[in-house]
DNA sequence: AAGGTAATTAAGAAATTTATAAAATTCTAC
DNA sequence: GTAGAATTTTATAAATTTCTTAATTACCTT
């Protein structure tokens, strides 16, 4: 396999956590199991709509599912994924940490 | 700042990583400082088009910039993200070599 | 097998992202 | 200040992603 063809499979891998809707899926999934039923519930969303995310997500194997009788479940494939998911989530509170000190009503309150 | 808005911002951030060339860039700049020229000859890319992808990163604070004469340097913000990287690589390599496995010829090469 | 529920698939419109080409900006050196 | 190099910006066309609605599939219950 080639360089170059590695980046475009790591870059397909990472536009599954580039929506907003399926990070919180991601999320909702950190430690269990859940139907797609209650997803639709959790992330207010239409069945079809979720279950186009859900299909991509499986597709580059974020996400395994399983059935049983009527009902799908899906859970996080590998929970490495969660340990980048938390790394890149951390340095975004960093960064409005950061921002949050160059506001001046916002860094007066945090002197108090 | 809500829920809702975190995973969007996060989203956003994660929009970085989800192009070839982009992830082929932080991969230079993984440990040096390199130049926008230097950088379209080493992606061969057409400085409009990498400025583009360059100005994205920099909106998003993956990446800052230093300008010096007329060159402008770019490197990544936070050594950090390499980490994510790395993680989501690695796992993307997992992939591939579990799949390798199941191609009968590969798996008997596995097998000398 | 008929009806109901859970989930997926398909089709199409709207929004976003990407790449290319041309124009503009910034700085250096003469 | 004019010419030239490095970079960015603007405009726009092409490609991709996202969401909605409607149709379909799979399975359970009676």
């Amino acid at each position: 396999m080639v360089e170059e063809e590695i980046y475009s499979y790591h870059a397909e891998m990472c536009k599954v956590f580039s929506h907003p809707k399926r990070l919180e899926l991601i999320n909702v999934l950190r430690d269990r199991e859940v139907s797609a039923g209650e997803l639709c519930q959790i992330l207010k969303m239409s069945p079809s709509n979720l279950s186009q995310h859900l299909a991509m997500m499986r597709d580059r194997r974020i996400l395994v599912s399983r059935k049983e009788g009527n009902v799908v479940y899906y859970r996080v494939s590998n929970h490495r994924l969660l340990e980048a998911f938390d790394i890149l989530r951390e340095i975004l509170f960093e960064q409005i940490r950061h921002d949050a000190t160059l506001i001046p009503e916002e860094a007066a309150q945090e002197e108090v």
